[in-house]
DNA sequence: ACTATTGTATTATTCATCTGGTACAATAAT
DNA sequence: ATTATTGTACCAGATGAATAATACAATAGT
């Protein structure tokens, strides 16, 4: 599993973030336990405190749960999940239109340009 | 005008963003002079140093110049704003994309969702 | 009972961001 | 010539993020 971080915002955030989309994408199923908050820090090349830091803002989620010494688990809500997962669909939904209306481009505009750039770059 | 900053990314860089959208909307006309360092970090309730910091990165990337006693011009070069623009929304495209596939929704998937919200939610 | 592993808390330190204040050089306006 | 405004540079301080190094409580495994 990689991890990769960007510069320009907060790491917990970007882990979190990451952590989140593996929950929604199965990549940490339903239920799982995840590897330890030291594990996780080393696999991502980042200090335990912070990882710690990431995975209490999904735990204030609902995303996951810890048990005391056993470790820390996803949730078994699947319903939740769900939600999450259309709920940040429609927001990136409206982020790509509004963004896109910032610099100019209509609605049926936008989407054509996606359509096109579909169909081209795929890397 | 109107600045807003969220707190999860540095300001200076919420500032370059901002001003270059208004130069690419023509909110900042080609040519024509912007208001001041220090009238713009009143504007925006940010300190001098903040906003000659975002926009001495975009005189880096060729979308400003600046006289030296004068002020601070947009770029004549309209087609280097027109390239801009189109790699802006090249970029806003492939992202939606991205973020969609991570999601877990496919390229025609995610289209269609994007219809959906179109005709739904314009707030 | 003992040990190792778990999540969690604490403290100190480093670093970038941002602010606040000051200063300087260049020049347009007077 | 003088003045005001421009961009620009510098420095000190405050704040938050991240690292580093521990330490502790709880419990599963032995």
């Amino acid at each position: 599993m990689t991890w990769q971080f960007s510069e320009d915002r907060a790491i917990y955030t970007q882990i979190a973030e990451q952590v989140k989309l593996r929950i929604i994408a199965g990549i940490y199923p339903v239920g799982t336990r995840l590897p330890s908050v030291r594990e996780l820090a080393a696999e991502a090349s980042v200090n335990p405190n912070t990882m710690q830091r990431a995975l209490a803002d999904l735990e204030r989620e609902g995303l996951l749960y810890s048990e005391r010494t056993s470790g820390r688990y996803v949730t078994e809500d699947c319903e939740k999940i769900r939600q999450i997962r259309h709920g940040l669909a429609q927001s990136v939904a409206k982020e790509f239109f509004f963004r896109m209306e910032q610099l100019g481009y209509t609605r049926p505009q936008a989407l054509k340009l996606a359509e096109e750039t579909e169909e081209q770059g795929n890397e």
